[in-house]
DNA sequence: AGCACGCCGACT
DNA sequence: GTCGGCGTGCTC
């Protein structure tokens, strides 16, 4: 190699992109390597990403690489190449993808290898003094021991003695690095035997492609992953699992570290800057066999990968919101071919898009319909809210929810009430008929915005009065916003003012542990009420849990986004897998204002593949994704009148674009982002749905149609969650 | 990003 | 005259 092209590190669009350097000939740079090289006036850090005899730039100009910065290729060539196909896929800046593929503690460099001091025997050492008894003891034991902690001797012996004896060179002090350990639940890792279908599973499962395992909850995928990767491991291979929120599943790394020991890794942001440096390296170094962790863990340097596993891979969490935007699957995918492995998505309630690959056959879909201890799912009792009202009740628990919470308390049993509260914005309902508004062109509800007192759709930016009377019934008993969590905590202290009761929501588990200290103090006491966002959908087994509630299932049911119901009929199947783990079959109440949507009834009986066709099809002839994509192009800056013009220009390329295709555009308009101003950033967007076809084609267009060299910070994002 | 260069105003 | 404002443009 001869020069390097080389990615500066900083996350700057107007240098992101690969500058020449030449290789000195004393300097041994590999591909990959972290590099110093000299940048305008400064000297900067930067990735070699590619090499080659000859140059494409004015030689003359051409610098030296100064040094290398670790001695060792950080970014191996898999993510190298992950690298290019995120740039150009996902248009990401280089760095910022590179920048994912390391624990930020390399480039910060604050956090070091944890040193530990280890002391021995000199070889030819001077005896201590009769007087010096401590010292005595001290080399007496390490006789015996040979080698020991300094923090050991030093909490045994004492400091001093241990000291004088480093002084007189009785005792070398050498230094040797520690790994950190991570806190994790202690359980047996005793091997299951396998149920007929889990094992038909693992057997099917053998292939290099990827799989779709739909498995009701309870049918026990994760002992089918831990023989999977098992089986990978006995090949002498890798592999990776990745779980939404691992700080919510402890028993999942708990049961992963009792089978496989020292060779799991994990991942997760819950770690310390510490112990994720820690756990990158015993990864990168091969120390590592198996990884479990989050998001995030896609990217680790797994090298001669297996198996790759997206455990409930219909959660949102794999899609990252913030920059850079990228979803989970896409680098799996990804993964998958580059090693030519085994990739396998599973859940209990497949994303509708997942489903439909499966169906078509581009996933291959195997399937586990029934629990392993052969328990029935707990029985699903649909609550019409407005029926209550009707008869007076007007109060936030219906009569049969109270009746059977009364029931859970005399058994001395568990209960686990859910509320659905998602986002801060809310749509607004008619309390007499159930009505709420949608918008005109989009088929999605309109969210209420507090401030302007307005709703709107999120989707085309329309606007449409706030409602004071039902447009259905002529109603004037209009209601928006959101039960919280500590309403119903207060609530249901009116009416078990004896019972103990938890709430576990954002508040109350900010702190780092608080999550589980919270769960095990709900263990302990029975009876007892559980009060909960989403996080207690997770979780541990609780085997005295024979009621969960759902307060206002349509919270989720009428977000502005295509997503919603599917989302629905996810949270309502798994909230209700809370239930009966017992022996006693589990029930479920669950409340809403529209008992008749379909979510319900397919949710009920807990149908998934009734929902998934009804809901397919609506997405079919409503034209959203799966069908067709939605891409929005967000731009940001600070000085309103910049993102403005500029995007204005962009939307009129765009623009162009559609006449250049106008069958394929279903729909492209442009507007401020419902979160106009975010950090003192104002917010634009374009918006546009097409067809598939040729979305390839369309899509790259599109990208051209950004001006390089624009001030406004520009993302893009393929079918977004949110829209803000 | 961050630094140099450059072209304008008000100061010892 | 010259010190310093920040707009523009470049970095292999």
């Amino acid at each position: 190699m001869k020069f390097a092209k080389v990615v500066i590190d900083q996350d700057a669009k107007a240098i992101d992109k690969e500058f020449e350097y030449k290789v000195p000939e004393e300097l041994d740079v590999k591909l990959g390597e972290r590099v110093n090289v000299p940048f305008g006036t400064r000297v900067l850090q930067g990735f070699v990403v590619g090499e080659s005899d000859t140059s494409s730039y004015d030689e003359s100009k051409i610098k030296n690489i100064l040094s290398t910065v670790d001695g060792f290729p950080v970014i191996k060539s898999e993510m190298l190449a992950l690298m290019n196909y995120m740039a150009e896929k996902l248009h990401l800046k280089l760095a910022s993808i590179l920048r994912l593929f390391l624990p930020s503690e390399m480039r910060t460099g604050k956090v070091k290898e944890l040193l530990v001091r280890y002391c021995e025997l000199e070889e030819n050492f001077e005896y201590p003094s009769k007087n010096a008894k401590k010292q005595i003891e001290i080399v007496e034991y390490l006789k015996e021991k040979k080698r020991e902690k300094f923090s050991e001797l030093s909490s045994q012996f004492g400091y001093a003695p241990l000291s004088a004896l480093v002084k007189k060179n009785v005792i070398k002090v050498s230094f040797e690095e520690v790994k950190r350990q991570i806190d994790y639940d202690h359980i047996s890792g005793e091997k299951k035997h396998l149920t007929d279908l889990q094992q038909r599973a693992v057997d099917t499962i053998s292939e290099n492609k990827t799989y779709l395992l739909h498995g009701v909850t309870g049918s026990g995928k994760t002992e089918v992953y831990m023989n999977l990767i098992e089986r990978e491991l006995k090949k002498g291979k890798t592999a990776l699992m990745l779980v939404p929120e691992i700080s919510l599943t402890p028993q999942v790394l708990a049961n992963f570290k009792a089978r496989f020991g020292e060779a799991v890794a994990l991942i997760h942001s819950g770690l310390s800057a510490g112990e994720r440096f820690d756990e990158w390296r015993r990864i990168f170094f091969g120390e590592a066999k198996v990884v479990v962790g989050a998001r995030s863990a896609i990217f680790t340097p797994l090298e001669n990968l297996g198996i790759v596993i997206i455990d409930e891979e219909h959660e949102q969490s794999y899609i990252s919101e913030s920059n850079p935007r990228y979803d989970t699957h896409d680098i799996a995918l990804f993964r998958r071919q580059y090693n030519d492995c085994i990739l396998v998505l599973g859940s209990a309630t497949p994303s509708i898009e997942s489903y439909t690959k499966a169906l078509d056959g581009e996933y291959t879909l195997v399937e586990m319909p029934v629990r392993v201890n052969g328990m029935e799912m707990p029985k699903i009792v649909i609550i019409d809210m407005l029926n209550e009202l009707r008869h007076g009740n007007s109060e936030i628990f219906s009569i049969p929810l109270l009746a059977e919470l009364g029931n859970v308390v005399e058994k001395k049993k568990q209960a686990m009430i859910f509320i659905n509260r998602r986002g801060f914005s809310s749509f607004q309902r008619c309390r007499e008929c159930g009505y709420v508004a949608k918008c005109k062109d989009c088929d999605v509800s309109l969210v209420y915005h507090r401030y302007e007192n307005r709703l709107k759709c999120h989707y085309c930016g329309k606007r449409y009065k706030a409602l004071d009377i039902c447009p259905s019934c002529g109603s004037h008993n209009i209601k928006q916003g959101a039960v919280g969590t500590e309403r119903v905590v207060e609530e249901l202290k009116r009416f078990f003012p004896d019972v103990a009761i938890f709430r576990m929501d954002n508040d109350t588990t900010s702190t780092k542990g608080a999550h589980r200290s919270i769960l095990s103090q709900f263990r302990e006491v029975k009876p007892a009420i559980l009060v909960g966002t989403q996080m207690i959908a997770k979780g541990h087994d609780f085997e005295d849990v024979i009621l969960v509630g759902i307060i206002d299932a349509d919270q989720s049911l009428y977000q502005a986004d295509y997503r919603s119901i599917e989302r629905t009929f996810q949270l309502i199947t798994q909230v209700s897998g809370r239930a009966g783990r017992s022996k006693d079959q589990g029930k479920v109440i669950l409340q809403t204002y529209s008992p008749r949507h379909y979510v319900y009834r397919f949710a009920q009986n807990y149908d998934f593949k009734g929902f998934f066709k009804k809901e397919a099809n609506l997405r079919k002839v409503t034209n959203f994704p799966p069908y067709t994509k939605v891409l929005r192009i967000l731009f940001s800056h600070e000085d309103e009148n910049i993102v403005a013009k500029e995007i204005k220009v962009c939307y009129n390329k765009v623009q162009k674009v559609k006449e250049k295709y106008p069958d394929d555009f279903i729909y492209l308009d442009v507007m401020k982002s419902p979160l106009n101003r975010i950090k003192t950033k104002y917010r634009y967007q374009i918006l546009m749905r097409f067809k598939l076809e040729k979305a390839d084609e369309i899509e790259k267009e599109i990208y051209n149609c950004v001006d390089e060299k624009c001030k406004s910070s520009v993302f893009y994002e393929i079918n977004p969650n949110n829209l803000s």
